[in-house]
DNA sequence: AGCATAAACCATACCGAGTTCAATTACCTA
DNA sequence: TAGGTAATTGAACTCGGTATGGTTTATGCT
């Protein structure tokens, strides 16, 4: 019993070869100019096969693009803030990544995310779904107030922004490794930011 | 010449229908059980007509719900900051709503938006577009930098929070002027924070 | 090994949003 | 009143996504 299962690793590969194709697809033609229907076949698979492992399209593109803040601050360690957790988390993952994605995989689907408006916004959306867990993380058990949903509203806007940033620089021209450094220095001013205030902003007119 | 032409006016008119007769579906049936064919043969007008007004279904249901921050940033009076023309534009607007929408009808429009995850998102995703402009607007010519636009993105969240507040609230039970009182105090609270940065709150764990 | 079960898969037909296009109607202007 | 132009129309089309109902195949049990 439960050894290793030939039926999950199948089923793994299947999915592992849909977002593969679709991606490679995405980044040859562009989002728009592909079809589901050219996926599925491409991917030798039935297109109801592929919407039974990604419920649209979108997903196809952001797969595996994801991040979880409520778990960094319901998880942070003992006598740590939750902003000093997030700043912490912020500093040591460049991307929050799949575990098991390569790096040039990943670089590829910023490039489709990235060159496309509609996928661009989807992202934001499900950042968005997130405020919400982030605020109830923030509010320790008891129902979130305003408070707590400026807070989470403030932190999922700049945590966005320098995923933004991150990948604008790296579509762009910069390497991985240059990117990731100017990464560094915005987490720090951007959660100087958040914590301080926007009034204690130096050149400012 | 000019003179308020019977062809604009029968626009105008017809602009409305759809979008009255459209709300009212969506209200008395919930926007997903609503398809467009039906509001087109509802509105006495062919599918393609209708798509000539408003570009999605989506934009049906959020027809007049819209807001210029940038526009408030760069209209500005002399020696005002950003923030602060921000913070008086919130003072004096509960809701950004198109001049010529009565109460009743904009209440029932947040009803409708309020009450589909999709239409939230979709209110949610042009604010987010609506951050470039902002972030363009406070850098006041020059182009944005990093800060700029981290300033932009939680400003942003915090009046989409404040929206949310108020629609969650005005949705729920409370009157028009209760929820626009309440909200004149969130209003506070969230330029405060905004202005002050996270560290400085008050009955923080 | 052999068999029943359920998971994964498939082809096909279908639905609704949105587009294209040629033809038609209604307003405007000279 | 004639001719141009803007608005409108029906019909056919594309594409994302779902429903149906049937076929293969791994697996668990005996």
């Amino acid at each position: 019993m439960m050894m290793a299962g030939l039926r999950e690793r199948k089923k793994e590969q299947t999915r592992r070869r849909i977002s593969q194709v679709a991606l490679r697809l995405f980044d040859e033609r562009g989002y728009d100019q592909v079809t589901v229907n050219e996926i599925a076949e491409a991917a030798g698979v039935a297109k109801v096969t592929l919407f039974s492992y990604f419920p649209t399209k979108e997903c196809l593109a952001t797969d595996g693009v994801q991040d979880d803040m409520a778990a960094v601050v319901t998880g942070r360690p003992e006598g740590c803030s939750p902003i000093g957790a997030l700043r912490a988390h912020c500093r040591a993952t460049a991307v929050p990544l799949a575990k098991d994605m390569d790096v040039e995989t990943l670089i590829t689907r910023i490039r489709v995310i990235s060159s496309n408006p509609a996928l661009l916004a989807a992202v934001h959306g499900a950042q968005m779904s997130q405020r919400h867990e982030l605020a109830a993380a923030l509010a320790d058990g008891r129902e979130p107030d305003l408070t707590a949903h400026l807070m989470a509203a403030q932190i999922t806007a700049a945590i966005t922004t320098l995923q933004e940033a991150f990948f604008h620089r790296l579509a762009a021209d910069a390497s991985l490794e240059q990117a990731a450094g100017r990464l560094a220095a915005d987490v720090e001013v951007a959660f100087d930011l958040l914590e301080h205030g926007l009034t204690h902003v130096k050149g400012e007119a």
